[in-house]
DNA sequence: CACTACATGTAACTAGTTACATGATTCG
DNA sequence: CGAATCATGTAACTAGTTACATGTAGTG
C-alpha cells in the first residue's frame, strides 16, 4: 500500500516516467522506501486504473514512446488524506534482533564477527543518510529544487528543515544501532560470572 | 525465512506445541518477531518435513491430540549456522518516515498528531521491552529459566545478560524514535523563515 | 450449560523478491 | 559497430495479512 503513496511523493514534485522512478527506488537513491523495478511498473499502471496519476505518452525518437506520469487531483487527494492518517504499529520483524537473541549459543567470536559487519553497515547508512541531510538543508538536491520552484520561497527553508528532519532520524536510528551492537560486543567479551573486570 | 529460525530458537528452549508457539509469536509476547497463526502451523510442517524439528504426537483427552514439537540435530545445526551468517541490509521501508517525508503538504497540526500518536507508541514499547530486559536481568521469565536449567550456573548471568541486551537495544531504538519525532514537532511549529525565535 | 481455553487447520489476498526477456536510442 | 543507457515488461516465488472454520476439554 505505501509504495503508492511513495510513488505519488515523488511525482507531486515533478511528473516523471516509470523508468525515472525505477531509478528513485531500486537504485542507491532508494532512502526512505525501496522497490525493485518489477514491483514498480504494475503498481503504476494499477494507479492509473485507479485514477491516482494520469500517464501522458511521449515520443523519444521514431518507435520508442515513454509514459510520463502526474498525480492527479485525486491522487493528490488520496495522499494528503493518508499523511493526516496515524499508522497502525507495525509488528517488529528484526533480523539481527532475533540473532542477538540467541548468540549463547555460538561462539563468542563469530557473534562479535556478525556485529561487526552490522555496525559497519550501520554506519555507512548513517554517513549517507548525514550526508543527504546536509544536501537537503543546503537546498542542493535536484528533486528538492524543482519542488520548491512551486512554493513561495519563504517557505523553501521550511519545507527542507521538514525533509532534512527525515533522514536526520534515519542517521540516528542508525548510530544507536550501531552504538548497541558495539555494546553487545563488549557483552560478549565477558566470560562467566566472575570476570566483571 | 527468519520465522523458522524464530521458531527453532524458542524451541531450543523448551520442546512446544503449535499452540503454545502461537501464544508466543501471535499475542503481545512478540517481541522480536511477530507471526500470526496462520502462518505458524504451515511452517512447522515444513519444518519438519524438512527435519528441522520432530514432533511428538500426545494425548489430551479421549480425542484431542497436540503434537509437541522439539529441535533436531539437523534443525540445531542449521540456527547455529544462520546465527553466525552476518545478514545482508534490509531495504528500509518505514511508513512513518515515509509521512515524515511529506509532511509540508499538510497542516502542521494534522502532521503533530500523527507524530504525537507515534510518540505514544515507541514510548510504549520502549517501556515493555525494558520492563522484559529487566525481567530476563533478574531471570524472572519462565522460558528463560527453562533454558538455563540446562547450562552450567556460572553461565547464567552471562547468558541473560545477552538476552536483555537485545531488549535493551529493541528501548534504545524505541526512544531514539519517540525523540526524532518530538523535535519533528518542534520543527513543525516553526513557520516561514524569519521566525526563528 | 455456557464460557473460556486448548488445538489445528484453510482460503484468498497483498506485498515484495529474484530472475528473465525484449527492444530502442545514443555516444564514442 | 559495440556498449551503455533508455524503456517496459512478465513469471515464478516467498512472506505476511485477514478472515473464516472446526471441534475438544475444563471450569463455574
Amino acid at each position: 500500500m505505501s509504495l503508492q503513496h511513495a510513488l505519488l511523493g515523488v511525482l507531486e514534485a515533478r511528473p516523471m516516467s516509470g523508468y525515472d522512478l525505477v531509478q528513485f527506488f531500486d537504485g542507491s537513491s532508494g532512502y526512505i522506501w525501496a522497490a525493485p523495478q518489477s514491483q514498480i511498473y504494475p503498481t503504476l499502471r494499477r494507479m492509473e486504473q485507479a485514477g491516482l496519476i494520469a500517464g501522458d505518452d511521449e515520443q523519444r525518437g521514431p518507435r520508442l514512446t515513454r509514459t510520463v506520469y502526474s498525480v492527479t487531483e485525486k491522487g493528490l487527494a488520496e495522499l494528503r488524506k493518508w499523511l493526516s492518517t496515524p499508522g497502525k504499529p507495525q509488528p517488529v520483524r528484526d533480523p539481527v534482533l532475533l540473532q542477538a537473541l540467541h548468540f549463547d549459543m555460538i561462539e563468542s567470536e563469530q557473534a562479535h564477527e556478525v556485529l561487526e559487519q552490522f555496525i559497519r553497515e550501520q554506519e555507512a547508512a548513517a554517513e549517507e543518510a548525514e550526508g543527504h541531510r546536509d544536501r537537503l538543508l543546503r537546498q542542493e538536491t535536484p528533486l528538492l529544487v524543482e519542488r520548491l520552484s512551486r512554493h513561495d520561497p519563504t517557505d523553501h527553508d521550511r519545507i527542507a528543515r521538514l525533509k532534512a528532519h527525515v533522514f536526520a532520524g534515519l542517521a540516528a536510528t542508525a548510530r544507536t544501532r550501531a552504538e548497541w551492537a558495539r555494546e553487545g560486543q563488549r557483552l560478549l567479551a565477558t566470560r562467566k560470572t566472575p570476570g566483571e573486570d
